[in-house]
RNA sequence: GGUCCGUUCGUCUAGGGGUUAGGACGCCAGGUUUUCAUCCUGGUAACAGGGGUUCGAUUCCCCUACGGACUACCA
């Protein structure tokens, strides 16, 4: 058994579990804001998260980070939801189901968090803070002027406007009269007995993790409106929702000292954690964007987003298109890889082979090529007959009526070169409309001046055919081409022009059996007459 | 700037003290399909650089470079 625990301050005793232990009750979280949809990052991180606790017969939970009142987004919310639903990501818990540890939106636990502020108050391990954002920007700009960087620590904390420096009097009528204050965290205090100097942590992924106290800030954890911030109420919610494991962006990195020392003080087990790698632009610098969708031609969100202020939409992977096993199989091995050569998984054999300790630790450009290869491979592994039904809507649309059995007859002829079901009317209008117009370069290359009178004899040829499988006229159609020693591409050319309208499309002899006899010739009599 | 994290083909990655450094996407070529696409076969292409440690380093250590994240009363 091995045992991990992160470093402690020597002043509290912790219960560090060992992993066995921790693997019976493995309980995980999905914490994103609802400021905008939720983009594949985020998507990726819910996945990884939700395997993990499948994997261990554990509790996938989602929460809800609304602590920011000002970057609130009300669609935001039910996207997220919608969009885990697409995925095929459920949440064992969170809002509106199996409500065991709710409220789960930070916003309705709102009283919850100022007890905890209170006690490390009390406990000397934060501290009330009066300096406003005007006198906190001029520290910052007068450092910055000096080539310094601002941080609110130990070394200045007594010459800032706060409880440490005011006199107890002070404070005490600067909160009586009302006064507007944040609660600051006491990251740090030299010379303290007992005090370590840094804090390491186990990540999951990373291995060993470290930071010098002495350089870190005293972050707010409770703001002037009331709320906490995402520091505290992030470590409450987690603490009070018995989450033993956090699997998060690797964003959150340099707040894991903070969080750290955050359990540490309020004295609480600390979870294990585990930072993702990020998802970076296809090309050029940095990590994924909008942007980058846009100028690149892919969607970077799970389903299509409209801003309910400016009415601007994104586009989604579920409209362009993307069946969202392969959606998320491509997200599941962007970042991880279960040893084998294996690419293809479904969720449940995702949720069997996954692991943390396979996921890399440097961040992974997206690819959106891969992701329609992925496309490609489930498509082509989904039945005709399932296929059929996603294009009939489609042909609905285009004002084509016909029976689902033939849909899904040409869907057989023409899954194959498709890579999404939009593909399917450009590969196979034919089979329900004949040509409206002949691709002209085909028709230069392929229509000759004598091709109008091989054309009628075939005619004539197919007329005689009673039987007009597939088998059938293709015997018919080259022995007499054999026998008139004309040569196949004089006749095939055409021919499929006259049906198809160019010069693509399944096996000849396939497309006529399946648009009939009437149709076949009366496409070449058309033909003819059209090209002469 | 500071802090932290990272670095194997163009991309996602496997591997790991002695390997012809493997796979996938992409790209290129050939074959099949008397069409197009699919498909099949093959090819292209990588251990960031410099120091150590070692008989031997791509693998372990250090430095540099480069990349990334964070550096808000945002999450």
């Amino acid at each position: 058994m091995r045992l991990e625990c992160p470093s402690t301050t020597g002043v509290f005793l912790y219960f560090c579990f060992s992993n066995f232990h921790e693997m019976n009750n493995v309980r995980v979280r999905f914490a994103p804001s609802p400021t905008g949809p939720l983009h594949i990052g985020g998507v990726r991180t819910a996945l990884y998260n939700y395997l993990f606790a499948k994997k261990h017969g554990g509790t996938f939970l989602l929460r809800i980070e609304d602590t920011d009142q000002t970057r609130y987004v009300a669609n935001a919310e039910k996207y997220i939801i919608d969009a885990l639903d697409w995925c095929g990501i459920p949440f064992d818990e969170g809002p509106g189901r199996n409500e065991k540890f709710g409220p789960y939106r930070q916003s309705e636990r709102k009283s919850i968090y100022k007890k905890y502020a209170d006690q490390l108050l009390e406990r000397g391990y934060a501290y009330y803070a009066f300096d406003t954002a005007e006198e906190l920007d001029a520290h910052r700009k007068q450092q910055e002027a000096e080539g310094k960087t601002f941080i609110y620590n130990w070394h200045n904390r007594a010459q800032l406007n706060n409880s440490l420096a005011l006199s107890e009097e002070a404070v005490a009528k600067r909160l009586a009269n009302g006064d507007s204050y944040v609660i600051r965290f006491k990251m740090y205090q030299p010379n303290i007995a007992g005090e370590t100097e840094t804090i390491d942590a186990q990540d999951l992924i990373r291995g060993n993790v470290s930071f010098k106290k002495e350089l870190l800030d005293d972050k707010i954890l409770f703001k002037s409106d009331g709320m906490p911030t995402y520091h505290l109420a992030n470590i409450v919610d987690d603490h009070l929702m018995g989450i033993s494991h956090v699997i998060r962006g690797e964003e959150w990195l340099p707040s894991l000292p903070l969080h750290i020392a955050l359990y540490q003080a309020l004295e609480w087990h600390i979870p294990q954690f585990a930072h993702l790698p990020l998802i970076l632009k296809p090309i050029g610098k940095g990590k994924l964007s909008k942007r980058d969708g846009d100028k690149l031609g892919f969607p970077v969100f799970p389903l299509e987003y409209t801003n309910e202020h400016t009415g601007e939409t994104a586009k989604g992977y579920k409209e362009d298109g993307y069946l969202p096993q392969a959606f998320v199989n491509m997200l599941a091995l962007l970042g991880w890889n279960p040893g084998s050569e294996q690419e293809l998984f479904s969720i449940e054999e995702l949720t069997h082979a996954f692991s943390l300790d396979r996921v890399s630790k440097s961040g992974a450009k997206f690819n959106p090529d891969k992701t329609k290869w992925f496309n490609q491979q489930y498509l082509q592994n989904t039945s005709d007959a399932v296929l059929a039904n996603h294009f009939l809507p489609i042909l609905k649309e285009k004002g084509i009526a016909v029976d689902t059995s033939y849909v899904t007859q040409v869907i057989s002829q023409v899954k194959e070169r498709a890579v999404f079901v939009k593909d399917f009317w450009e590969l196979s209008d034919f089979f329900f409309q004949p040509p409206s117009e002949f691709d002209s370069k085909a028709v230069k290359k392929q229509w000759k001046p004598f091709t109008a009178g091989i054309m009628n004899e075939v005619i004539a040829i197919l007329e005689k055919v009673d039987d007009f499988s597939s088998e059938t006229t293709e015997k018919m159609l080259k022995e007499w081409i054999a026998s008139q020693e004309i040569g196949f591409g004089k006749v095939m050319q055409p021919l499929r022009l006259s049906l198809v309208g160019a010069l693509k499309g399944p096996h000849l002899f396939d497309i006529m059996a399946l648009i009939g006899k009437d149709d076949t010739l009366s496409r070449i009599q058309k033909a003819i007459k059209l090209l002469g």
